[in-house]
DNA sequence: ATGCTAATGAAACATATGTTTTATTTAATC
DNA sequence: GATTAAATAAAACATATGTTTCATTAGCAT
């Protein structure tokens, strides 16, 4: 009784990997034969069988997917470079998508922007980072949110204060003040700020 | 005479758009045919047009992207938690991988790590951020690198020393010392912070 | 060595894919 | 409304895909 190749298993594996990573979509069965230097239907036999174990995932036409690949990865739209606040985040404005893994940043709807100014310095998003965040239109207090105040997109701590019938929006900054408002409409909640290091 | 129809050129985009989005490959003609309501054949004409017009790039089966996604993302590895320091960046201690947009932050081989420690908070690296590293073992001077020294491996500004034969490491916290070492492994240098902001 | 079992690969298979051809429909123009 | 040209969709086509069958091979035990 012999027990299947795992050398195989193994290249097989690593090949789908590579195949997926240089070319964008999963290899077929007969590049895959070929690549590792064996047949299809053995090749067939092995992915059903690894599909089954869940070492990869098998379904259809060019369609293996390492299970240490990710294939969930969130759409992140990039708005074209807006002067100082963001008027709107139509669909329109949106210039760029990238995606981002869901494993490490969660699930969207997302949109990157680049922080200006230094109002949030304390909180670690200085000038000219990425920030991550997430499109709502709510926020819990205490989070960092893209809030609309007249025409300007600004990067605030979001402190409601229902009993004054205000809100406060609080800068990371020690040398600014807190801005009180009557109400502001939020475009998303900070998640997470890219800083290039080069 | 007529002109293409643009608004089933953008129904074919957006459908391809989000099949890839949701499925995590592309559709076939067929499927993108039933999607946006129309034949086999014109999908196929009209996705070739695209294709020359460079909206979107077609090459052979199951595998149309619109331009508009980035397609191209580097595969970047996530070693298993590793105490203070990582020992080895062999390929077996990566338990993880995941995919980051090259368009934000360039080519690899890169991999993640998780700082600890407050040696490099005047850099905007703080205990817990996530830090992309890419993978290389030379370093320009004046650039963050993870350097091995002993057995731990640090994160460290890189300033070589040649005349006086050593190495300066440089913590970016004014509370810390110099490190000045003969030697030291270099095994990445720090290309990004990913800070979370929830 | 021999027999047994499992894994393999060549061939055959059914199906789905992309592609071309052809007739039809549609829209514009006079 | 008739004419004309373009775009469409139905059908037919060739090819590549995944899948099964089956004879052969290779490994293991006795």
């Amino acid at each position: 009784m012999r027990s299947k190749d795992k050398t195989l298993m193994a290249a097989i594996e690593r090949f789908v990997c590579e195949y997926a990573d240089r070319n964008g979509y999963s290899p077929s069965m007969q590049e895959i034969a070929d690549g590792v230097g064996s047949s299809k239907p053995t090749v067939y036999r092995y992915i059903s069988q690894m599909n089954r174990d869940g070492i990869l995932e098998y379904s259809g036409v060019r369609n293996v997917h390492s299970a240490k690949d990710n294939p969930s990865a969130a759409r992140v739209g990039i708005p074209g470079q807006v002067a100082c606040g963001l008027p709107k985040l139509a669909e329109e404005n949106i210039e760029e998508y990238v995606k981002l893994p869901v494993s490490l940043f969660g699930e969207g709807p997302f949109y990157l922007l680049t922080a200006s100014g230094d109002s949030m310095i304390e909180a670690g998003i200085d000038d000219g980072d990425w920030v991550l965040v997430r499109q709502q239109d709510t926020a819990e207090p205490g989070k960092i949110v893209v809030a609309l105040i007249g025409d300007e997109a600004t990067l605030k701590r979001y402190y409601p204060e229902p009993d004054k019938h205000r809100i406060r929006l609080h800068p990371e900054n020690s040398t600014m003040e807190d801005i009180y408002v009557d109400s502001c409409e939020i475009q998303g909640v900070a998640v997470s700020v890219f800083k290039d290091l080069t």
